[in-house]
DNA sequence: CTAGTTATGCACTGATCGATCAAGAAAGGA
DNA sequence: TCCTTTCTTGATCGATCAGTGCATAACTAG
Protein backbone atom coordinates (compact mmCIF):
# COMPACT_ATOMS: atom_id res chain seq x y z
CA UNK A 1 0.00 0.00 0.00
CA UNK A 2 2.51 2.70 0.69
CA UNK A 3 4.55 1.53 -2.48
CA UNK A 4 1.61 2.44 -4.76
CA UNK A 5 0.57 5.16 -2.41
CA UNK A 6 4.29 6.92 -2.35
CA UNK A 7 4.59 6.56 -6.15
CA UNK A 8 1.51 5.40 -8.38
CA UNK A 9 0.72 2.43 -9.78
CA UNK A 10 2.57 2.60 -12.86
CA UNK A 11 5.72 3.80 -11.60
CA UNK A 12 5.63 0.96 -9.08
CA UNK A 13 7.00 -2.01 -10.26
CA UNK A 14 6.22 -5.92 -8.79
CA UNK A 15 10.08 -5.52 -7.61
CA UNK A 16 9.20 -2.85 -5.81
CA UNK A 17 6.75 -4.62 -4.49
CA UNK A 18 7.84 -7.45 -3.16
CA UNK A 19 11.03 -5.45 -1.70
CA UNK A 20 8.25 -3.09 0.35
CA UNK A 21 6.40 -6.93 1.53
CA UNK A 22 9.57 -9.00 1.56
CA UNK A 23 8.15 -12.13 0.04
CA UNK A 24 9.38 -13.45 -3.12
CA UNK A 25 8.07 -12.68 -6.56
CA UNK A 26 5.63 -16.02 -6.66
CA UNK A 27 3.80 -15.37 -3.40
CA UNK A 28 3.01 -11.94 -4.58
CA UNK A 29 1.29 -13.78 -7.31
CA UNK A 30 -0.18 -16.40 -5.62
CA UNK A 31 -1.81 -14.09 -3.19
CA UNK A 32 -2.93 -11.72 -5.25
CA UNK A 33 -3.06 -12.24 -8.86
CA UNK A 34 -1.62 -9.57 -10.45
CA UNK A 35 -0.84 -5.85 -10.34
CA UNK A 36 -3.47 -4.61 -10.81
CA UNK A 37 -5.56 -6.87 -8.01
CA UNK A 38 -2.88 -6.16 -5.54
CA UNK A 39 -3.42 -2.31 -6.41
CA UNK A 40 -7.31 -2.46 -6.30
CA UNK A 41 -6.64 -4.16 -2.73
CA UNK A 42 -4.35 -1.41 -1.46
CA UNK A 43 -7.13 1.04 -2.45
CA UNK A 44 -9.04 -0.38 -0.63
CA UNK A 45 -7.41 -0.71 2.58
CA UNK A 46 -6.18 2.67 2.37
CA UNK A 47 -10.24 3.82 1.69
CA UNK A 48 -11.60 1.50 4.73
CA UNK A 49 -8.98 2.96 7.25
CA UNK A 50 -8.68 6.48 6.37
CA UNK A 51 -12.71 7.02 6.01
CA UNK A 52 -13.16 5.34 9.43
CA UNK A 53 -10.94 8.39 11.11
CA UNK A 54 -12.53 10.72 9.21
CA UNK A 55 -16.22 9.91 10.47
CA UNK A 56 -14.72 9.60 13.69
CA UNK A 57 -12.97 13.38 13.57
CA UNK A 58 -16.41 14.55 11.74
CA UNK A 59 -18.77 13.14 15.02
CA UNK A 60 -16.14 13.30 17.96
CA UNK A 61 -16.40 16.96 18.01
CA UNK A 62 -18.46 18.91 20.24
CA UNK A 63 -19.71 20.84 17.82
CA UNK A 64 -20.68 20.16 13.75
CA UNK A 65 -18.57 23.45 12.49
CA UNK A 66 -16.07 21.67 15.24
CA UNK A 67 -16.68 18.35 13.76
CA UNK A 68 -15.46 19.99 9.89
CA UNK A 69 -12.90 21.62 10.73
CA UNK A 70 -11.36 18.47 12.93
CA UNK A 71 -11.91 16.17 9.96
CA UNK A 72 -10.27 19.41 7.81
CA UNK A 73 -7.54 19.59 10.38
CA UNK A 74 -6.95 15.45 10.87
CA UNK A 75 -6.38 15.76 6.95
CA UNK A 76 -2.70 17.46 7.78
CA UNK A 77 -0.01 15.42 9.63
CA UNK A 78 2.64 16.56 11.37
CA UNK A 79 5.45 14.90 9.91
CA UNK A 80 6.26 16.19 6.70
CA UNK A 81 7.90 12.94 5.00
CA UNK A 82 4.03 11.54 6.07
CA UNK A 83 2.46 14.87 4.47
CA UNK A 84 3.99 14.92 1.39
CA UNK A 85 2.86 11.15 -0.14
CA UNK A 86 -1.01 13.08 -0.14
CA UNK A 87 -3.74 10.70 0.08
CA UNK A 88 -3.59 7.86 -1.85
CA UNK A 89 -7.51 7.98 -3.27
CA UNK A 90 -6.80 12.04 -4.45
CA UNK A 91 -3.89 9.90 -5.92
CA UNK A 92 -5.45 8.09 -7.67
CA UNK A 93 -7.81 9.92 -8.88
CA UNK A 94 -4.79 12.04 -10.88
CA UNK A 95 -3.76 8.93 -12.50
CA UNK A 96 -7.06 6.79 -13.41
CA UNK A 97 -9.30 9.71 -14.04
CA UNK A 98 -12.49 8.37 -14.67
CA UNK A 99 -10.80 5.73 -16.98
CA UNK A 100 -11.60 3.13 -14.87
CA UNK A 101 -15.32 2.10 -13.51
CA UNK A 102 -14.04 -0.39 -10.79
CA UNK A 103 -11.74 2.65 -9.32
CA UNK A 104 -14.49 4.46 -9.73
CA UNK A 105 -16.91 3.10 -8.22
CA UNK A 106 -14.72 2.26 -5.26
CA UNK A 107 -14.24 6.00 -4.99
CA UNK A 108 -17.80 6.56 -5.20
CA UNK A 109 -18.44 4.61 -2.30
CA UNK A 110 -16.58 5.88 0.11
CA UNK A 111 -17.20 9.27 -1.21
CA UNK A 112 -20.69 8.84 -0.64
CA UNK A 113 -21.02 7.69 2.86
CA UNK A 114 -18.51 10.67 3.83
CA UNK A 115 -20.91 13.25 2.12
CA UNK A 116 -24.23 12.22 3.49
CA UNK A 117 -22.55 12.28 7.25
CA UNK A 118 -21.19 15.49 6.19
CA UNK A 119 -25.27 16.58 4.82
CA UNK A 120 -26.38 15.32 8.19
CA UNK A 121 -24.20 17.21 10.36
CA UNK A 122 -24.19 20.27 8.72
CA UNK A 123 -27.75 20.21 8.94
CA UNK A 124 -27.24 19.93 12.77
CA UNK A 125 -25.28 22.65 12.60
CA UNK A 126 -27.91 24.65 10.71
CA UNK A 127 -30.25 23.76 13.57
CA UNK A 128 -28.65 24.77 16.21
CA UNK A 129 -27.56 28.55 14.34
CA UNK A 130 -23.90 28.13 14.14
CA UNK A 131 -23.86 27.48 9.94
CA UNK A 132 -25.23 29.19 7.70
CA UNK A 133 -28.71 28.34 6.83
CA UNK A 134 -28.83 29.77 3.29
CA UNK A 135 -27.54 26.96 1.69
CA UNK A 136 -28.04 23.04 1.28
CA UNK A 137 -26.66 20.56 3.55
CA UNK A 138 -26.27 18.35 0.11
CA UNK A 139 -24.12 21.37 -1.44
CA UNK A 140 -21.97 22.40 1.31
CA UNK A 141 -21.12 18.82 1.50
CA UNK A 142 -19.93 18.25 -2.10
CA UNK A 143 -17.72 21.12 -1.26
CA UNK A 144 -16.09 20.08 2.13
CA UNK A 145 -15.02 17.11 -0.03
CA UNK A 146 -13.37 19.19 -2.47
CA UNK A 147 -11.66 21.15 -0.07
CA UNK A 148 -10.71 17.47 1.63
CA UNK A 149 -9.40 17.37 -1.70
CA UNK A 150 -7.58 20.67 -2.68
CA UNK A 151 -5.94 20.04 1.15
CA UNK A 152 -4.74 16.82 0.32
CA UNK A 153 -3.08 17.50 -3.20
CA UNK A 154 -1.48 20.59 -1.94
CA UNK A 155 0.08 18.29 0.90
CA UNK A 156 1.69 16.21 -1.76
CA UNK A 157 2.87 19.50 -3.41
CA UNK A 158 5.05 20.53 -0.52
CA UNK A 159 2.09 22.64 1.13
CA UNK A 160 3.46 23.31 4.78
CA UNK A 161 1.77 22.43 7.94
CA UNK A 162 0.94 26.18 8.81
CA UNK A 163 -0.33 27.28 5.66
CA UNK A 164 -2.36 24.10 5.08
CA UNK A 165 -3.82 24.62 8.44
CA UNK A 166 -4.91 27.62 7.54
CA UNK A 167 -6.54 26.69 4.75
CA UNK A 168 -8.54 24.38 6.68
CA UNK A 169 -9.39 27.07 9.18
CA UNK A 170 -10.28 29.60 6.30
CA UNK A 171 -12.57 26.96 4.73
CA UNK A 172 -14.81 26.17 7.87
CA UNK A 173 -14.74 29.77 8.55
CA UNK A 174 -17.08 30.14 5.44
CA UNK A 175 -19.75 28.00 6.91
CA UNK A 176 -20.11 30.44 9.87
CA UNK A 177 -23.50 32.24 9.92
CA UNK A 178 -22.85 35.86 10.74
CA UNK B 1 1.33 17.66 -23.87
CA UNK B 2 -1.84 15.88 -24.66
CA UNK B 3 -0.41 12.30 -24.53
CA UNK B 4 0.95 13.09 -20.94
CA UNK B 5 -1.71 15.53 -20.06
CA UNK B 6 -3.70 12.24 -20.43
CA UNK B 7 -1.85 9.65 -19.55
CA UNK B 8 0.51 11.20 -17.50
CA UNK B 9 4.33 10.74 -17.50
CA UNK B 10 4.83 6.78 -16.40
CA UNK B 11 2.40 5.50 -18.26
CA UNK B 12 2.91 7.20 -21.80
CA UNK B 13 5.99 5.71 -23.63
CA UNK B 14 8.02 6.84 -25.87
CA UNK B 15 6.08 5.20 -29.02
CA UNK B 16 2.93 6.99 -27.35
CA UNK B 17 4.71 10.03 -27.81
CA UNK B 18 5.97 9.76 -31.45
CA UNK B 19 2.56 8.34 -32.74
CA UNK B 20 0.99 11.35 -31.00
CA UNK B 21 3.59 13.92 -32.47
CA UNK B 22 3.39 11.77 -35.75
CA UNK B 23 7.58 12.10 -35.98
CA UNK B 24 9.85 9.63 -36.03
CA UNK B 25 11.88 8.24 -32.90
CA UNK B 26 15.55 9.78 -33.17
CA UNK B 27 13.23 13.30 -34.26
CA UNK B 28 12.20 13.24 -30.77
CA UNK B 29 15.34 12.23 -29.26
CA UNK B 30 17.35 14.92 -31.53
CA UNK B 31 14.54 17.72 -30.64
CA UNK B 32 13.92 17.30 -26.91
CA UNK B 33 16.79 14.90 -25.71
CA UNK B 34 14.76 12.53 -23.47
CA UNK B 35 11.50 11.94 -22.54
CA UNK B 36 11.70 13.45 -19.21
CA UNK B 37 12.80 16.76 -21.09
CA UNK B 38 9.59 16.24 -23.28
CA UNK B 39 7.40 16.35 -20.47
CA UNK B 40 9.04 19.39 -18.75
CA UNK B 41 8.43 21.19 -22.28
CA UNK B 42 4.93 20.28 -22.48
CA UNK B 43 4.33 21.04 -18.81
CA UNK B 44 5.71 24.58 -19.42
CA UNK B 45 3.55 25.13 -22.17
CA UNK B 46 0.32 23.93 -20.72
CA UNK B 47 0.89 26.15 -17.92
CA UNK B 48 1.14 28.84 -19.79
CA UNK B 49 -1.71 28.88 -22.30
CA UNK B 50 -3.81 28.37 -19.47
CA UNK B 51 -2.37 30.89 -16.94
CA UNK B 52 -2.87 33.42 -19.76
CA UNK B 53 -6.59 32.03 -19.81
CA UNK B 54 -7.33 32.19 -16.52
CA UNK B 55 -6.09 35.65 -15.93
CA UNK B 56 -7.62 37.17 -18.72
CA UNK B 57 -11.25 35.78 -17.19
CA UNK B 58 -10.15 37.06 -14.11
CA UNK B 59 -9.51 40.49 -15.11
CA UNK B 60 -11.76 40.66 -17.48
CA UNK B 61 -15.27 40.77 -15.56
CA UNK B 62 -17.14 43.29 -14.22
CA UNK B 63 -16.56 42.96 -10.95
CA UNK B 64 -13.33 41.01 -8.38
CA UNK B 65 -16.39 38.22 -7.66
CA UNK B 66 -17.71 37.79 -11.14
CA UNK B 67 -14.31 37.51 -11.99
CA UNK B 68 -13.38 35.13 -9.51
CA UNK B 69 -16.92 33.21 -10.38
CA UNK B 70 -15.46 33.35 -13.99
CA UNK B 71 -12.55 32.21 -13.12
CA UNK B 72 -13.69 28.96 -11.44
CA UNK B 73 -16.28 28.99 -13.79
CA UNK B 74 -14.00 28.70 -16.98
CA UNK B 75 -11.66 25.55 -15.59
CA UNK B 76 -14.94 23.29 -16.25
CA UNK B 77 -15.36 22.36 -19.97
CA UNK B 78 -18.33 21.69 -21.41
CA UNK B 79 -17.66 18.56 -23.76
CA UNK B 80 -16.90 15.51 -21.62
CA UNK B 81 -13.80 14.43 -22.96
CA UNK B 82 -11.79 17.41 -22.59
CA UNK B 83 -13.29 17.72 -18.60
CA UNK B 84 -12.30 14.26 -17.49
CA UNK B 85 -8.82 15.11 -18.53
CA UNK B 86 -8.55 17.15 -15.72
CA UNK B 87 -5.75 20.19 -15.62
CA UNK B 88 -2.33 18.85 -15.85
CA UNK B 89 -0.82 21.04 -13.29
CA UNK B 90 -2.87 19.00 -10.77
CA UNK B 91 -2.29 15.26 -12.29
CA UNK B 92 1.73 16.51 -12.53
CA UNK B 93 0.90 17.14 -8.42
CA UNK B 94 -0.69 13.72 -8.04
CA UNK B 95 2.21 12.02 -10.11
CA UNK B 96 5.19 13.43 -8.79
CA UNK B 97 4.48 15.41 -5.51
CA UNK B 98 7.12 17.85 -3.56
CA UNK B 99 10.15 14.88 -5.03
CA UNK B 100 10.72 16.57 -8.29
CA UNK B 101 13.02 19.98 -7.40
CA UNK B 102 12.23 21.27 -11.40
CA UNK B 103 8.43 20.50 -11.78
CA UNK B 104 7.80 22.12 -8.40
CA UNK B 105 9.54 24.99 -9.02
CA UNK B 106 7.50 25.78 -11.94
CA UNK B 107 4.13 25.28 -10.43
CA UNK B 108 5.73 27.43 -7.53
CA UNK B 109 6.14 29.99 -10.53
CA UNK B 110 2.69 30.10 -11.97
CA UNK B 111 0.69 29.81 -8.53
CA UNK B 112 2.52 32.81 -7.27
CA UNK B 113 1.52 34.85 -10.37
CA UNK B 114 -2.12 34.04 -10.21
CA UNK B 115 -1.92 34.46 -6.37
CA UNK B 116 -0.78 37.52 -6.22
CA UNK B 117 -3.19 38.94 -9.48
CA UNK B 118 -6.25 37.12 -7.25
CA UNK B 119 -5.37 38.94 -4.02
CA UNK B 120 -5.62 41.97 -5.61
CA UNK B 121 -8.83 41.74 -7.40
CA UNK B 122 -10.04 39.89 -3.85
CA UNK B 123 -8.18 43.59 -2.25
CA UNK B 124 -10.93 45.68 -4.42
CA UNK B 125 -13.37 43.82 -3.61
CA UNK B 126 -13.57 44.10 -0.43
CA UNK B 127 -12.96 47.92 -1.17
CA UNK B 128 -15.87 48.43 -3.35
CA UNK B 129 -18.27 46.18 -0.64
CA UNK B 130 -18.66 43.49 -2.42
CA UNK B 131 -16.43 40.86 -0.57
CA UNK B 132 -16.11 39.89 2.63
CA UNK B 133 -13.47 42.00 4.89
CA UNK B 134 -13.01 40.18 7.31
CA UNK B 135 -10.68 37.74 6.14
CA UNK B 136 -7.32 38.56 4.35
CA UNK B 137 -6.64 38.28 0.53
CA UNK B 138 -4.02 36.24 0.53
CA UNK B 139 -5.51 33.81 2.43
CA UNK B 140 -8.37 34.09 0.66
CA UNK B 141 -6.33 33.71 -2.56
CA UNK B 142 -5.17 29.98 -1.45
CA UNK B 143 -7.94 29.15 -1.00
CA UNK B 144 -9.57 30.05 -4.18
CA UNK B 145 -6.21 28.04 -5.83
CA UNK B 146 -6.95 25.17 -3.64
CA UNK B 147 -10.42 25.66 -4.74
CA UNK B 148 -8.94 25.38 -8.43
CA UNK B 149 -7.05 22.49 -8.00
CA UNK B 150 -10.23 20.58 -6.36
CA UNK B 151 -12.99 21.76 -9.25
CA UNK B 152 -9.98 20.13 -11.70
CA UNK B 153 -9.11 17.24 -9.46
CA UNK B 154 -13.32 16.48 -9.56
CA UNK B 155 -13.62 16.93 -13.16
CA UNK B 156 -10.73 14.28 -13.88
CA UNK B 157 -12.49 12.19 -11.67
CA UNK B 158 -15.26 11.85 -13.88
CA UNK B 159 -17.47 14.99 -12.22
CA UNK B 160 -20.63 16.24 -13.98
CA UNK B 161 -20.87 19.92 -15.66
CA UNK B 162 -23.54 21.14 -13.54
CA UNK B 163 -22.47 19.30 -10.50
CA UNK B 164 -18.85 21.38 -10.80
CA UNK B 165 -20.55 24.60 -11.62
CA UNK B 166 -22.87 24.65 -8.19
CA UNK B 167 -19.49 23.83 -6.71
CA UNK B 168 -17.74 26.93 -8.58
CA UNK B 169 -20.82 29.09 -7.52
CA UNK B 170 -20.92 27.49 -3.88
CA UNK B 171 -17.18 28.61 -3.54
CA UNK B 172 -17.58 32.33 -5.06
CA UNK B 173 -20.94 32.98 -2.68
CA UNK B 174 -18.50 32.28 0.13
CA UNK B 175 -16.25 35.49 -0.30
CA UNK B 176 -19.24 37.67 -0.37
CA UNK B 177 -19.89 39.87 2.39
CA UNK B 178 -23.60 39.97 3.77
C1' DC C 1 3.60 -41.15 9.51
C1' DT C 2 1.52 -40.24 5.15
C1' DA C 3 -1.04 -38.08 1.48
C1' DG C 4 -2.50 -33.99 -0.30
C1' DT C 5 -2.68 -29.22 -0.44
C1' DT C 6 -0.64 -24.69 -0.27
C1' DA C 7 3.14 -21.62 -0.36
C1' DT C 8 7.76 -20.30 -1.86
C1' DG C 9 12.39 -19.81 -4.58
C1' DC C 10 14.72 -19.63 -8.80
C1' DA C 11 15.12 -19.34 -13.43
C1' DC C 12 13.05 -17.68 -17.33
C1' DT C 13 9.38 -15.99 -20.84
C1' DG C 14 8.06 -12.63 -24.53
C1' DA C 15 7.11 -7.95 -24.61
C1' DT C 16 8.15 -3.38 -24.01
C1' DC C 17 10.86 0.13 -21.94
C1' DG C 18 13.94 4.44 -22.95
C1' DA C 19 17.69 5.45 -25.63
C1' DT C 20 21.31 4.95 -29.41
C1' DC C 21 23.79 3.72 -33.85
C1' DA C 22 24.83 4.09 -38.52
C1' DA C 23 23.58 5.96 -42.66
C1' DG C 24 21.05 8.56 -45.69
C1' DA C 25 18.08 12.79 -46.90
C1' DA C 26 17.21 17.56 -46.64
C1' DA C 27 18.47 22.14 -45.75
C1' DG C 28 21.60 26.04 -45.36
C1' DG C 29 25.70 28.90 -46.35
C1' DA C 30 29.63 30.66 -49.09
C1' DT D 1 28.54 24.45 -56.85
C1' DC D 2 30.47 22.09 -52.83
C1' DC D 3 30.62 21.39 -48.05
C1' DT D 4 28.83 21.50 -43.55
C1' DT D 5 25.15 21.16 -40.56
C1' DT D 6 20.63 19.54 -39.37
C1' DC D 7 17.13 16.29 -39.53
C1' DT D 8 14.99 11.73 -40.47
C1' DT D 9 14.70 6.64 -41.08
C1' DG D 10 15.08 1.82 -39.67
C1' DA D 11 17.44 -1.41 -37.11
C1' DT D 12 18.87 -2.37 -32.71
C1' DC D 13 20.80 -1.84 -27.97
C1' DG D 14 20.76 -3.57 -22.98
C1' DA D 15 17.57 -3.09 -19.24
C1' DT D 16 13.46 -3.75 -17.24
C1' DC D 17 8.65 -4.80 -17.47
C1' DA D 18 4.64 -8.00 -15.75
C1' DG D 19 3.81 -12.57 -15.46
C1' DT D 20 4.93 -18.20 -15.56
C1' DG D 21 6.80 -23.07 -15.16
C1' DC D 22 8.63 -26.05 -12.34
C1' DA D 23 10.56 -28.18 -8.49
C1' DT D 24 10.97 -27.84 -3.63
C1' DA D 25 9.47 -26.68 0.90
C1' DA D 26 6.07 -25.97 4.41
C1' DC D 27 1.94 -26.96 6.27
C1' DT D 28 -2.68 -29.59 7.21
C1' DA D 29 -5.83 -33.44 7.63
C1' DG D 30 -6.45 -38.08 8.39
Amino acid sequence: MKAFWAKGYAATSTEDLIQAMGIGRQSLYHAFGDKRRLYVEALETYQRETTSGHLKRLNGAISPLAGVRDLLIGLIDEDDRLRTMGCMGVNSVGEFGASDPELRELRTKVGMAINKRLAERLSEGQANGEIDPTFTPGEAANFIQLTMAGIQLAARGGGGLEELRRMADFATDRLRSH
